[in-house]
DNA sequence: TTGTATGCGTTATCAA
DNA sequence: TTGATAACGCATACAA
């Protein structure tokens, strides 16, 4: 593969010239720059981005490591990040962790031996030792969506007890008493701070407590499963409104309500969590507590190279603020 | 930063000694080892993958440059190839074109200085000059999800004509004469593809000829546009099914007739295509035609891999089989 | 305006 | 088993 020494050589000019079309053109006379860039071409000269790195030190590049691609949530935040990325002349990355620690840790090794210029993370487990090391073996890191509790990092996540608080408030506003909380299970820090939210929520109001519908994942069939549950009830204890960890149980428990021939919201409303796109598409469409997804990536981004080259930077815990997006699943 | 240079000096052995502990290190006596790899803690050092990559010719990289992370089905195709990728162990970069050709360029440039070891794209034109460049600047490449033409490209796709065929032979099957074609513009391959398969189908059988409802994108708000249409056509002229070119449009179509009262699939059967995950999960589950996204990711990979280091490789144009998946919007 | 020389951090070759 | 040295491809400072 032709460098530039090759190209050099052909257009009959010091490897130095070359380097110069490449990095001062406006320093080099046009008709060498005509006979150097003509033998580029001829040559299918490509830079190497490894050896021009080798020279400064740093990459132009931003990585994000997800939780999972498959998740539309985490492509929308990769969306803010790109956004900030690109107009600082960046370019993004993505790696997808597939909820797999092995995985993320070989990302995250990958990429500090590659000296990208920062790494985004949205992380199995936030406190896990190997971000912190991160950081320490010299790239600036930034946490997404997660707060580290113990840790000296830089992150950015939304408010989930105030978005459980969103959406109990709501469905009080709408006239419900009998409110159950769909999800878990509540080892995700997720699940718990927005039950923790629709608790504080009904405390507040004096309304009676939530019943908790356990489930095993924040997934569709989860969702169906827990609507059999509740049409099992006995209609007098039935809740007369339920309120889902995310949209991913909100749509799984409207499919088997509307199944079995229930109304929604008239039998039992529904809100869901997260907002995403498919939510606003349901049959019904799914009142939702939406995250500033796309903020949550602007910010972290901007948090990252902030930490890469402002040596007075200070790790900051960023956190945005959540939003109920009423619907026909309330509304009717 | 910490480099072999002063983990030598602070393990009091030579460059080459420590060097020799990172790629070979069954050749050091392991009291050396021990000190130089206390030394290598201490400091905290990291490999400087540019460095060894300048040295080595290529990086244990690959790349998918995709239309748009935001859509399931090619996070799926993602999926396949990480699978391959990862048994080779090869790290996988996403990048999101975003359905822009600037963007597109932008990271095949940047992938290719990088002299990744192959790179994967759903490129937004398959015939366009700069996909083939890339090839001919030496990095191997293989077109995913789209068949070029007239190109020289190895690449893998999904048979959408046989898709088309396939749906409307079902819906011939379950009795229906009057069907729809839902979908647009015809300016995507996909698209026109798929219609002419539903053509040939009913050609085959001697059946009427299919209506087509123009969309002027494949999104499910267009979906509705199209319901709405299909709504106000004389019930004597209304189609009793609807192939729609893609789930995204099914979905829309779905949300508007349930949303006025109509009833699926008995005053309109549905059929759907990709086969997304929120298909299944619909309030009237979706019948599909299923890409086989995970092996096109796996088959893309293999290639691209085969290519990259194997002299006597050729270019090939894999074509997958589509398969029907019959749900409640058809069944009843 | 152009050319020359040096170094970036690593690996590989060879000699000790 | 260990140490010295050249080379990878490029960018930069400096000399011509």
């Amino acid at each position: 593969m032709a460098g530039v020494k090759d190209v050099a050589a052909h257009a009959g000019v010091s490897l130095g010239t070359v380097s110069n079309v490449l990095n001062q053109p406006h320093r080099v006379s046009p008709a060498t720059r005509r006979k150097v860039e003509e033998a580029m071409v001829e040559l299918g000269f490509v830079r190497n981005e490894a050896a021009r790195h080798l020279r400064s030190g740093r990459s132009r590049t931003l990585a994000y490591v997800m939780l999972d691609a498959a998740n539309p949530f985490f492509t929308d935040v990769a969306a803010g990040i790109e956004e900030t990325a690109e107009s600082g002349r960046f370019s993004l990355y993505m790696c997808n962790s597939d909820n797999r620690v092995d995985r993320e840790v070989a990302y995250l090794d990958h990429l500090v031996e590659q000296r990208v210029q920062g790494i985004l993370v949205t992380p199995i487990d936030p406190e896990a030792a190997h971000l912190a090391a991160v950081a320490h073996r010299g790239t600036p890191v930034v946490v997404v969506d997660r707060t580290p509790r113990e840790q000296a990092l830089c992150s950015v996540a939304v408010d989930d007890v105030l978005g459980g608080r969103l959406a109990v408030e709501h469905l009080l506003d709408r006239g419900h008493e009998r409110i159950a909380f769909v999800g878990g299970p509540e080892s995700i820090g997720q699940v718990r701070d927005r039950l923790v939210g629709a608790r504080g929520g009904l405390d507040d109001a004096g309304a009676p407590p939530v019943t908790v519908i356990a489930t095993e994942a924040t997934t569709v069939r989860e969702g169906r499963t827990a609507g059999e549950r509740i049409l099992g009830l006995p209609r007098a204890k039935r809740p007369t409104a339920a309120f889902c960890a995310n949209d991913l149980l909100a749509l799984g428990l409207l499919q088997q309500l509307v199944g079995s021939g229930l109304a929604v919201p008239d039998d039992l409303a529904i809100v869901g969590y997260d907002d995403i796109y498919f939510a606003g598409a349901a049959a019904v469409p799914l009142t939702s507590v939406r995250q500033p997804r796309h903020e949550l990536g602007r910010r972290a981004a901007q948090l990252v190279l902030d930490e890469a080259d402002n040596p007075e930077h200070s790790h900051q815990q960023v956190v945005l603020l959540p939003e109920l997006v009423a619907r026909t699943s309330t509304l009717g």
